[in-house]
DNA sequence: CGCCGATTTAACCGGTTGGTTAACATTGCG
DNA sequence: CGCAATGTTAACCAACCGGTTAAATCGGCG
C-alpha cells in the first residue's frame, strides 16, 4: 500500500506503542506524523497556503522533509488534513454546549459568547478558512469528511428559537441559518479584520476593554433583533 | 530622482499626453503604469500577496517585467499602491451617500444596501484585505495616505442615529463604530467565506434568492435591533 | 537634425521551492 | 537470528521566483 493512502487508515491500522515509551524512541511514526500536522497548522495559518514553506513546517516538526511527503503525499493534501482537523476540533467543542438546557434567551447569550471565546482562542482556524476561501474551497469540496461533518448548532439554534417563539421573547419567522451566519460573522469580521480596523480607527481592538465592548454589543443586536416584535 | 520615487509625484510631473493619441503610442507611461496596476489588482485579489506572480502581472499589463520594478519598486510597494487604490475608491464611493438627506431608518437601509452591493461588486476589496490581515496590516501601517483616509461614515451614522434617538424611532447608547464595524461584518462574512459556507451548507449562497433573503435579514436584524427599547 | 532623458526590452542571476532518489536504520515477527 | 516492512536521512533536482543588468529605442526640445 502507498505510504501516503495508508496514512488515512492509520488511526484502524496503528500498532501498539513502543513498550519503552519513557524516553522517545528513535522512530515513532504517530508522534512524527502528530508533529507535522501541529506544525503545519502554524505555518498554513501564518502564511496562507501559498505562503507557506514544507522547509520550514519540516524544521519546525523536527522531522525530515520527506516525511511530510511520506504520510501526506504533497503540499495540498496536508492543507486539506490541516483543514479537517480544526473542523473537527470546533464541531466538538459545538457538540458540548447543550444549548437547549437553558432558556432560550440565555442559550442565544452562550452560543453568542462561544462563537466568540472560541475564534479568540482559535484564532488560526479564521486565517485557514481565509486560506481555503481565497482557494475557491477547492480542498474542502474534495473532502467527504467534512462536508459529512455538519454542525449541531443549525438543528439546536432552530429549536431554541422555537421555544423562544413560544415563550413569547423572541419573534416569529427568524431564519436559524441567517441568524447562525450572522452570530458568527459579528465576531469573525472583528478578528479576523482586526489589524487592518486596529490601524484605521487608530486603537487597538484587541484591548481588554475593546473585547468586552464588543462581545456586549454583539449580544445586545442579536437580543435586541429577536425581542423586537415579540409578543411579551 | 529614482524612478521608483518619481513615480509617486507622477500625477504631477506627467507631461502631456502624445497628441496623436488615436492608435495607442510605442510608448505611454500612464497606460503602463495603469495597466500593472490593474493587472496586480487582478492578481493579489486571486492569489494573495503569497500566491501573486510577478512575472504573470507583467504578462497580464502586457508590459515587460522591469517596468513594474521601474515604476513601483518592488512587489510589496506595488501590493501597498493596490492597497491604496481600493481605499480611495470605496471611501469616494462612501462620500457620494448623504444618508442625512433621510430619516434615520431609511438612512440606516440605504448603509446597509450600500455596503452589501459594494462588496457584490467589488470581491477583490475583501480578498486584498483578508490577505493584508494575514500580513498584519504591516503594509497599511506605513501607509499614511490610507491612515489619513478616515470613513466619512462614522460621522454620518453618528449624526443618524442621534437623530434616530431625538425621532424616537431608535434605542439610545449605540455606539456608531460598534455599528458600523457589524453592518460591515454582516455582509462581509458572509460574501468572502461564501465559498466554505456553500459547500458546508450545501447549496449556492451566491443565487439571486439567496442573496435578496440575506439582504433582507441584515436590515432587519439591525433594524430590529434598533427599534428594540426604542421610546416610540 | 541631433541630443538627452524617459521608457522599454531581452537576457540573465542567485537563491528558493515543492518534490524526488536511493540508500540506510529500526522494528516486529517468524 | 534473519528477513521484510516501516520509518528516516542526506543529497539532489528542475522549475520557478523576485529582482537586476545593460543596452536599445523613442519622443520632444533646442
Amino acid at each position: 500500500m502507498p505510504p501516503a493512502v495508508r496514512a488515512i487508515h492509520s488511526k484502524i491500522t496503528a500498532r501498539a506503542r513502543p513498550r519503552r515509551a519513557a524516553l522517545r524512541p528513535t522512530r515513532d511514526s504517530e508522534r512524527t506524523r502528530a508533529a507535522i500536522l501541529d506544525a503545519a497548522t502554524q505555518e498554513f495559518a501564518r502564511f496562507g497556503l501559498g505562503g507557506a514553506r514544507v522547509d520550514r513546517i519540516a524544521l519546525h516538526a523536527k522531522a525530515n522533509k520527506r516525511m511530510l511527503y511520506y504520510y501526506f503525499g504533497s503540499k495540498e493534501d496536508l492543507f486539506l488534513v490541516v483543514l479537517e482537523r480544526v473542523y473537527e476540533n470546533i464541531r466538538a467543542e459545538e457538540q458540548k454546549l447543550h444549548l437547549t438546557d437553558l432558556a432560550p434567551v440565555k442559550g442565544v447569550e452562550k452560543l453568542i459568547v462561544f462563537t466568540w471565546t472560541y475564534y479568540l482562542a482559535h484564532p488560526e482556524f479564521m486565517t485557514l478558512l481565509n486560506s481555503e476561501n481565497l482557494h475557491r474551497a477547492q480542498h474542502l469540496k474534495r473532502s467527504l469528511k467534512i462536508r459529512a461533518m455538519h454542525s449541531p448548532l443549525i438543528a439546536t439554534l432552530s429549536e431554541v428559537l422555537k421555544r423562544g417563539v413560544r415563550a413569547g421573547t423572541f419573534r416569529k419567522g427568524v431564519d436559524p441559518v441567517q441568524l447562525y451566519v450572522s452570530i458568527a460573522a459579528l465576531g469573525y469580521f472583528y478578528l479576523s479584520n482586526n489589524h487592518t480596523l486596529s490601524t484605521i480607527f487608530d486603537r487597538d481592538l484587541l484591548a481588554p476593554r475593546a473585547k468586552t465592548q464588543r462581545l456586549r454589543h454583539m449580544v445586545e443586536l442579536v437580543q435586541g433583533y429577536l425581542a423586537a416584535n415579540a409578543t411579551a
